[in-house]
DNA sequence: GTGGTCTAGACCACT
DNA sequence: GTGGTCTAGACCACA
């Protein structure tokens, strides 16, 4: 069961976002399934409904789902998905700055690369 | 010459941060070289010396420089690095996240390992 | 009630990291409690927020608390406390600056170690 | 050959003052020996005179040493210096702190004991 | 001159 | 409401 983690400096409604983007993507919501209501998810992740809200706008925005008035919000198809090349530029970034960072600390470039394919070996744990 | 994005997502002194980080990595600062002072930075980039301040004390607390009260702020030496578990595990946590995000994203394992390779050989030959 | 002592030579902002270190060490604030407020502190102490505010990230640094933005700052509990090496390390450098200073103003190895057994019985039971 | 830490955030004059007063005290400067002139300190540390000069003041306001003009600084006898309790406490401090850290960091009442008499045992390294 | 601390405000994003 | 960031000052100890 997921929990949005109250300490992390990334703001709960994006990790929420993330977290329904990561299971839209991999596929565990398919197509048309409904979400959660915004109360409902509320409830369940102890949030405040505002925040569930704003996730699902978020969501909307970038076509991962869409809202049917009073019916409630289902997963997008994935043809309508944007490619969202900002949020690749963002992972990229996000990678070389761990490179920069763990060179400055000494680790050797292999090390790093080692690490890398750990990562992606282990597959993916931890949203 | 270098200009904070106001408008910028990222906050000012993190954008300080970033510039300083990479001319320390790349070498354009050497070690003990002397950063400009708290109050010569903030008239340099038009920015309160309150910011300049926070940038600096971040870039102390990652051992990318020193501060000497009273003297300045200097260019940490590679080998003052102690190895800092919390810092590594900061850095390896910035790795993870992109990696995830680009699998997602839909890039194949070896696509990500030959960006990070990419990343280690154009980048800092060393740091 | 707590007031800083502005005469003091020790910082404001040290201060308050003093004594909400030591409430959170006794007991006194509990796991997951919630500190006061930024602004409720401040309005409290009649100290400036940024003073407050920059006492929590201090004590969120060592692991004291943890900070939920748009929510509030909390004590954190103690399994959280991951193994800081660089803690530690700061923490054994306080203990030796004691020990050698006290041994060069005329104390005995023997006194020092009752002085030592007397603060860890007499102090906090259970951290 | 001592070399004051300009990393470190004890001020330079204060740990020249620190250096000495431990040589004083452990007999390594005797009574009535003189002192390097502040002129040839401060260029023996690579030190502002003011710095030296500051020191050197500082020792003789508690006592530890005297000036004969035009002669130098010279230790003083052991019976001038002041008890000095303030400093005591000030140690007394020091220890309480580091032992109530290192409880929060998880360590036993007994480790913390070893260790203490680890830096007992090992005599005094490191000003 | 240098950094360190502090006050008194302000605006922002998030809950 | 909450914390996070920033500006525009000020005063201090230290080199």
């Amino acid at each position: 069961m997921f929990q949005p983690d109250l300490r992390s400096r990334k703001s709960i409604y994006a990790q929420i976002v993330d977290k329904l983007r990561e299971e839209i993507l991999s596929g565990v919501l398919k197509p048309d399934e409904k979400l959660p209501s915004v109360r409902e998810l509320s409830r369940m992740l102890t949030v405040n409904p505002n925040t569930i809200q704003k996730a699902y706008r978020d969501l909307e925005r970038r076509h991962y789902v869409y809202t049917a008035s009073g019916l409630g919000t289902f997963v997008e198809k994935p043809e309508a998905r944007t490619p969202d090349e900002t949020l690749r530029a963002e992972a990229l970034e996000l990678l070389r700055r761990g490179v920069t960072e763990l060179r400055y600390l000494g680790m050797s470039g292999d090390e790093i690369k080692a690490a890398v394919a750990d990562l992606i070996e282990g597959g993916i744990e931890k949203s």
